[in-house]
DNA sequence: GATTGGCACTCGGACGGCGAGAGTGCCAGC
DNA sequence: GCTGGCACTCTCGCCGTCCGAGTGCCAATC
């Protein structure tokens, strides 16, 4: 018995499966696929297929079903990426080149990308710790009050009111800021989120002491922006291409639509994946740690400006899912995507 | 025949058919309340109901089911909005007063909304028209780039790099810079997004020559930022909630969940309702223009800051709605909302 | 004239049996 | 090791039946 047929019978099977959604039997697969042997030979291999665990028959008499197993199998060994037309290419292209500023840049790429795989696209803010300080501002807004502005690298934007008690423009003014401003800048720009956030925090003991309260309130209000910063967000897409699922799957779809709003969860299955670099990363059902998604399969990479990858995206979808398109869209749509974003 | 008595009874079906998502017979109905009739009055009363369009008999021999129209004579005359407990308001303000700033505060005001009446929770970003200018910043970022940022006093910030082709630092430097900045903010600061908007349009007119290219190449930026800042931005909570509902409802999520991903559409009612001052509205079935949420019903206010309503929160769910306990829910929210925000 | 009890009627949904069809497992032969 | 054949199993769809909820109407009553 041939290990290297069954194989392909295997993917034979995911592909029926994924195109048809209804199990596939023996007979349905040699129509459509040419194996070259006959059904029975067939059926001996998906005996032994099920035997191993990588489908699975919802009931005798009814064709066969991938298993997560054979999902992961088929990912794995049994399909390449399914290559971009050109004309997919330029849509991508033209679709991201529009965007104005990060906000529009995060939105189309996840309207994109559920348009493309018409699964749910998840796209994370970039934003990760790896991004650093590049500014800190103060803008006095009248009497004691201070707005405290700072931005990162990857352009995002924080700003904090701070009561500082005195009125710095009345008294000494404009200097007292520019030197506040420079004591600040002088410790946090450049610095990492965390790096910046321990710079500051020695800073109110290293000035004139009569500022120092001003100081503690204004990093008291930098810490809080770099906390936020470091909390990371996400934005969702095509969550009606739930529905469109196999009613089967559209059964369930009240623990997946709770799963997709807990972020945080996302944001963790996103950021193993942006450590792990460049590399597709496909969750597929149960290997999924998150019982609300224990239905879906997570296609997921890193993305970002240059070398260093600062956040992850990727597509929400059933287990019965076209992996080789889904995941040929995660990775062409994180390319364009970076290249926009090193500019 | 007592017209009293009738609309007793509709409010009852009402009532039953929101508890128990089934139609509601003669004799279910006299069982739940104290109509003081018997089965065959309560029939004749339904029979007319049914006549006049209130109700409507899904086959002969099933219970009845209020129709859109009569689903609005309750809310207009049948019904009082259940008052919120005082453990509800409690706990309502206690959840609010934990935000930290205007995005915290829309994320908590939209959990706590979809989580109070179980259904989808909708809140617009406080940054209607009526938002002004508080401040302009220019930040330089070395070589010929300049951060621009917009300060408006919703708390939202904009901002935008520029290339204004000269080093403004190395030359005469930070002196341009102030005297650039101190322009910019005698003609937009305090003043509305439109008004800005226009001021702005004329200042490369009045400046040195020199400056013009600049001046020109900021203001640009700036409009960019108006432009962006009116258009409105809305957030979402509690999708998970719609998964929950009848299952004929489920059946026809698909286009409910497009039309929630529509954020113009949900703009759209909601503006109209912030125009409208302080009321609650509410849209039932197909008095909703919008193909997608016709099976929906939406109940909405708007809310803000002071006596300025700057934008629209709400609730969308099926029509078959706890209608007092979600119009409750949304002033309330909308009022502790409000009255955070005028900090 | 409104209300009521009674009664015949209708219709949808549940139940059960039936047949068709798809698909399987196994076996003997090549 | 592959193949054709065959008996077997199980689901699904169909149909007829039955049951009950619920109605509409009518004659009697207050």
């Amino acid at each position: 018995m041939s290990e290297d047929r069954r194989l392909r019978v295997l993917r034979a099977i995911v592909q029926d499966y994924v195109e048809t959604s209804e199990p596939v039997g023996s007979k349905a697969l040699l129509e459509r696929h040419r194996l070259g042997v006959s059904a029975a030979t067939v059926r001996n291999d998906m005996a032994a297929l099920e035997e191993d665990g990588l489908i699975a028959a919802p009931h005798t008499s009814a064709g066969r079903v991938p298993t997560d197993a054979g999902y992961r199998l088929f990912v794995d060994r049994l399909s390449q990426l399914k290559p971009m037309t050109s004309a997919e290419q330029r849509a991508i292209a033209h679709f991201l080149e529009g965007a104005v500023d990060l906000d529009d840049v995060v939105d189309r790429t996840v309207r994109l990308l559920a348009s493309l795989t018409r699964q749910v696209a998840v796209v994370q803010y970039p934003s990760l710790s790896r991004s650093s300080v590049r500014h800190v501002e103060l803008v006095p807004i009248g009497g004691p009050r201070l707005l405290v502005v700072l931005i990162t690298t990857t352009g995002r934007v924080e700003q904090r009111v701070v009561d500082v008690g005195t009125d710095l423009l009345s008294a000494d003014g404009e200097d007292t800021l520019a030197t506040l401003r420079a004591e600040l800048n002088g410790a946090a720009a450049g610095r990492t989120l965390a790096d910046a956030s321990s710079e500051l925090a020695a800073l109110p003991e290293r000035v004139d002491p009569g500022l120092r309260e001003v100081v503690r309130a204004v990093v008291a209000a930098l810490e809080d922006c770099l906390v936020e910063e470091r909390e990371e967000r996400l934005v969702l897409a095509g969550t009606a291409n739930l529905a469109r699922a196999g009613s089967d799957f559209v059964s369930s779809l009240g623990p997946v639509l709770e799963a997709l709003e807990e972020h945080v969860v996302l944001l963790k299955l996103l950021g193993t994946v942006a450590e792990q670099g460049g590399t597709l990363a496909v969750r597929i059902g149960h290997e999924n740690p998150y019982a609300g998604l224990q239905s879906t399969s997570m296609v997921s990479t890193g993305y970002g400006a240059g070398t260093d990858l600062v956040a992850g995206l990727g597509v929400v979808g059933p287990t019965r899912m076209d992996y080789p398109s889904a995941m040929a869209s995660v990775r062409a749509v994180a390319t364009y995507v970076s290249r926009i974003l090193a500019d």
